[in-house]
DNA sequence: CACTATCTTGAGCAGGCATTCAAAATCAGG
DNA sequence: CCTGATTTTGAATGCCTGCTCAAGATAGTG
């Protein structure tokens, strides 16, 4: 075993200030905030945050999975605190509809722009693999039309975020994604809650 | 009346040779095409470009205005050849939608990216106009659900443009568009066709 | 305290794009 | 053909990014 030296403090502690330099600029401007903005913000130069990161990448990987990770968890549970399965695709949507268009970032990172953040990627399939349960649950269940599909919910949640992200985009883009999903529901279930 | 001198023709000639490179640049590009490579293509320098035109918004106004609003004249004349409000209002969304993902340019010019191209945002005006129109006419007619408003119209153009400029939303999402105008019509139109 | 491995620095390189303008080239009237 | 007005040229400027690396600064061990 090669006995490594422990590391020096002074850089433990800027690697610190970077990580929350760059969650503070990522959440406010999406993922590609500028580096030197993150550099300066945590009174560091921009060689430091290389030399411990590598670059764009490294740094989201260590700095937004662990946030994306939290909100998905408390959505997940929130979830699978429904009865339904309706209910429960629906809070889910609803949920990562309001994620996305809350913050840059996770939008940024729910529509998988900079793939070679490879950490959060895992974070992403995740909720997708989510998704995916909750529309069998409400096929099952009867609730949901066999026409509307898994991949059906991963498009309209694709098309959300990336209206979410456009400034330009009207607002009453969410009236037409309710509208798709309201009428994806069967009128008779086939089990019928008491 | 000051006497203006006539243009000379290899001027009038280099800005024919500008607005066919910058056509094909745009349609295939999109409107932020490099103005670099429009000069390149039509063999000339950067500065005759400026020259000319001034800038990208007048090169764009001086070209993709015309194309645009021909496109959009065809697709009104079939419109009109409709029977049916419905018939004709999903007609028009359709056409609206290939438009938008068949071409980056018209893509631009109907999202409206550029609003400094002033020409075209004239083109733009009408067909907003235009889809107003046929909403209030389905409207009237009964065919399209009350709760479907004009905006709701607009919205839904913009998120379907939005979704097709951008290549990692899945293909899926026409779906969701579907279903969303799908849901828009009622059962019952007021005056049934014989 | 001295010394070295570790870490930081920031100027510098590369690449992209828009825009300008003094000098050179060119057209066309006389 | 000459000449002057028109037009073209493209190097230069400015601004923004990402990324590197030789040189200097510092921590912490012995």
């Amino acid at each position: 075993m090669t006995a490594t030296r422990a590391p020096r403090r002074d850089a433990r502690d800027n690697a610190a200030k970077l990580r929350k330099a760059a969650l503070e600029q990522f959440l406010a401007n999406g993922l590609d905030a500028s580096l030197y903005e993150i550099a300066r913000a945590a009174g560091v130069s921009i060689g430091t945050l290389y030399n411990h990161f590598g670059g764009r990448e490294g740094l989201i990987d260590a700095v937004v999975p662990d946030v994306l990770g939290a909100r998905l968890r408390e959505l997940a549970a929130r979830v699978d605190a429904l009865a339904t399965p309706k209910q429960r695709l629906e809070t889910f949507v609803r949920g990562m509809i309001e994620l996305q268009s809350g913050d840059p970032a996770l939008n940024d990172a729910l529509l998988r722009r900079f793939p070679d953040a490879v950490a959060l990627l895992d974070i992403c399939a995740v909720s997708t693999d989510l998704g995916r349960a909750l529309v069998r649950d409400a096929h099952r269940d009867g609730s949901l039309s066999p026409g509307f599909t898994e991949d059906d919910l991963l498009s309209l949640l694709w098309l959300a975020g990336t209206a979410s992200r456009d400034p330009a985009v009207p607002a009453g883009w969410r009236r037409v994604i309710d509208r798709a999903l309201d009428s994806a529901w069967t009128a008779e279930p086939r089990t019928a809650e008491p």
